[in-house]
DNA sequence: CCCAGACGGAACGTCTCGTTCCGGTTATGC
DNA sequence: GCATAACCGGAACGAGACGTTCCGTCTGGG
């Protein structure tokens, strides 16, 4: 513990004239301000938190040093990529919400946030220093309760099935994703299809209540 | 790396006179040994064979010194441990094969296993010195298709879904539990429910092939 | 009463990882 | 072209985590 509080340096990477006037950077250095993002996304997602730095930045074809550059310390790369993580979910449920027919939406949604490791992964991420608690979560639980309003309205998605199911179903996906997903075969796209089906209507209600949000947000946000 | 190659100490604690008249241990350092192996289980279980040693020790009231004593090595502690789960995994799989109706086998199964922590998890565990490739999975996959057939026989069961489906829903909701459950709630026993009804009849066949036994077994002993 | 055998837990050596530092390189404005 | 502010890579540093060892003390059972 020696620094902290440094300006975050926020990746002002989104074009020039940002905020008040910091100078733009070199070209070389904004290229590589764009591979480590995406490197740390990926090894982030893949290893937790727990990820060593210099396994992100030879990922990102960098040393670790210009890592550093950019973000004084490890927490605030993980922060950052979080957030845009978290952003490009929310995108994801709108466009389900745009466009996919109501009945296909819950699946839609469900297959988009899964087909992408990292987002997902990324958006129910919780740093060690317990930041503010599911932050993540209660971003996006508006819009997945559109959807899946607008499925059960359809009559393809059970009634008795919550928000909070379905994020237990995102993250159960996910976990058999990591474990067996390799670049050139998916088999949890088959678990992803029993999963779902779980979803459809012609079961008996659960015997067991729903966690409310907040306490999925507590438990996303901890463990 | 200076010992290795000791005598794995097994747990000989399977009462007096085991194999070659190896002097049975004191009362104390008996229900010593029985407490190590409960704690180490449920560490295990919990945190991965990282855990740390000084962990299982104080989870047994026990001092590290002690655990040393019994098993020369970590490696050695959490192979007894996995050994003792598998076998008792597959009781849980005789018990059910013996005592449930058939259309209820395979969820009876998948509930019981997943009712005790301990033993799924560390009956797929795999150790960072990857022993022999998913030996776990194979000593346990005839029982299980045994029990798969059962159900499918009586109707219970989507005739679609393999052995292999089977292991992957288990290895979901033990991954749920893991995130969710306390002592005190289990959260899990309502998205196990909504798994479960994913794997009932009346939907349609899924579009991805399930994994093999092989396919599985590697990929277990590996991640 | 004795002591082989058990116990606890401090100490040691190793290894991992976040972060710092600095000599060399390169884009950019003149 | 040139000067120079920005960059870059990656070795090195220091802190902390862990497996394992060691040794002084305690105790079950003969």
């Amino acid at each position: 513990m020696t620094r902290r509080s440094a300006p975050p340096v926020t990746a002002a990477a989104t074009r020039p004239g940002s905020h008040k006037e910091t100078r733009p950077l070199r070209r070389d250095a904004e290229v590589n301000l764009g591979r480590i993002l995406v490197a740390a996304r990926d090894v982030f997602a893949e290893q937790g938190y727990d990820a060593p730095m210099e396994i992100i930045a030879s990922r990102a074809d960098v040393g670790v040093g210009t890592l550093y550059r950019r973000f004084p310390t490890k927490a605030d790369l993980f922060t950052a990529v979080v957030e845009s993580a978290r952003q490009r979910n929310r995108e994801i449920a709108e466009e389900v919400l745009a466009e996919v027919a109501p009945g296909e939406a819950v699946f839609e949604f469900v297959r988009r946030c899964i087909s992408v490791p990292s987002v997902w992964r990324a958006t129910t991420a919780a740093p060690p220093w317990g930041s503010k608690r599911g932050a993540g979560l209660k971003q996006i639980a508006p819009l997945i309760a559109t959807i899946v309003d607008r499925s059960k309205a359809a009559g393809t998605l059970r009634p008795d099935v919550e928000v909070t199911d379905v994020v237990m179903v995102l993250k159960a996906v996910r976990s058999i994703a990591d474990l067996c997903d390799t670049p050139s075969a998916r088999p949890s796209l088959r678990f992803l299809e029993l999963a779902l089906d779980g979803l459809r209507p012609g079961h008996a209600a659960p015997t067991h209540p729903p966690l409310s949000i907040e306490q999925l947000a507590r438990i996303l946000s901890q463990g």
